[in-house]
DNA sequence: CGATGTTGTAAACATGTGTTTACTTACGGC
DNA sequence: GCCGTAAGTAAACACATGTTTACAACATCG
């Protein structure tokens, strides 16, 4: 292994999640990406075969759900909104579901993606936590709220002005323990 | 006013918001928008000036609130959802809703018009309903609510498997209810 | 009917971008 | 220490796409 291949392959897998993230799959340039890496864009093609592989490679999604058997069944909705808001406040400008909720605007393959999320890891986390009853109807309408809060945010660009996190946190908080615990009609 | 210049503007227009709301912006080609309207790709540029200024011109958003002066007040989040609905499951495939939700993600000519209708539109609704006391949090909560349906339905795909209509108005109708009207922290 | 200006078209132009090809550079085993 | 192979580069290629230019068709008015 000469030249550390496995570096540079990490590095533009690091400079496509930021540069899709920020400006979406198709006003990302593989040269700008490889800029970014320090590295020539012949070596995209040459490691992943072309942008759409190394888009599909750079996005792999885990929601990382913390551990919520600690907490107070009637806080749960709360403690998730309090999740996301810290993983996004964080200064990780390659959030992946920033990079995904942007992306599969315009690339089926970004919102193939989010679909599969939804089904396993928010359908699993709804089942552990409310059971299974009607849990993939319960974790579209969370879906719906959470991927709203972000959208509001990272694209629409809504500032702490408009939705402060505090109240954000309590009100849709709020929203998300009904989803997860009200009757459904 | 020779063969009908305003004619083909308007097709133009229609043309653009059709295919913005299916591929978003910059997978649009004028020649696909000029195709549609059944007209040659100059005159894109003659009476518009560019894609960029046709855009602008296609987007221009009203969202047509229904008048909620006779729905009793512990139901109007539950209307309001059902107008989107109603809204989007007519078969207006140009819905400008539609068209800026998928183009905002890579555009912010669309992320601010969103802005806008945000700050004027749904807070005046606010305002109008539940009174001007922190009405811009309130729209802004609900903002993060129904572009998340939206999103949710339109961008990713989700189906009405997912989330039926009925369940959605019910519930989301709720949430709507909450940020209406409930004390925030 | 003919002059004129508007509407529309066809083709060329300029450029940005994903990809390929031919070449150079550096590491590591013999 | 040399040499083969992997890593990396530079330049060219192919093509899609927004835009411009030169020209043709047509309605309207004198």
């Amino acid at each position: 292994m000469a030249r550390d291949a496995q570096a540079t392959r990490e590095r533009l897998v690091a400079s496509a999640r930021k540069a899709f993230s920020e400006r979406g799959f198709e006003r990302t340039t593989v040269r700008e990406i490889a800029a970014e890496a320090g590295v020539n864009p012949a070596l995209i093609n040459r490691y992943f075969g072309g942008k759409e592989q190394l888009f599909a490679e750079a996005v792999s999604i885990d929601l990382a759900f913390p551990d919520l058997s600690g907490v107070a069944r009637d806080r749960i909705g709360h403690a998730l909104v309090e999740h996301f808001f810290r993983r996004w406040e964080g200064d990780a400008q390659d959030d992946l579901l920033r990079v995904l909720i942007r992306t599969a605007a315009t690339n089926d393959e970004a919102a193939s993606r989010i679909r599969g999320v939804l089904a396993e890891q928010v359908g699993m986390m709804v089942t552990r936590v409310a059971g299974p009853d009607r849990a993939r109807e319960r974790a579209s309408l969370i879906a719906t709220q959470i991927l709203g809060l972000a959208y509001a945010r990272y694209v629409i660009g809504l500032s702490d002005g408009d939705v402060a996190p505090q109240t954000a946190i309590a009100m849709i908080g709020g929203t998300v323990q009904r989803y997860l615990f009200d009757a459904l009609p």
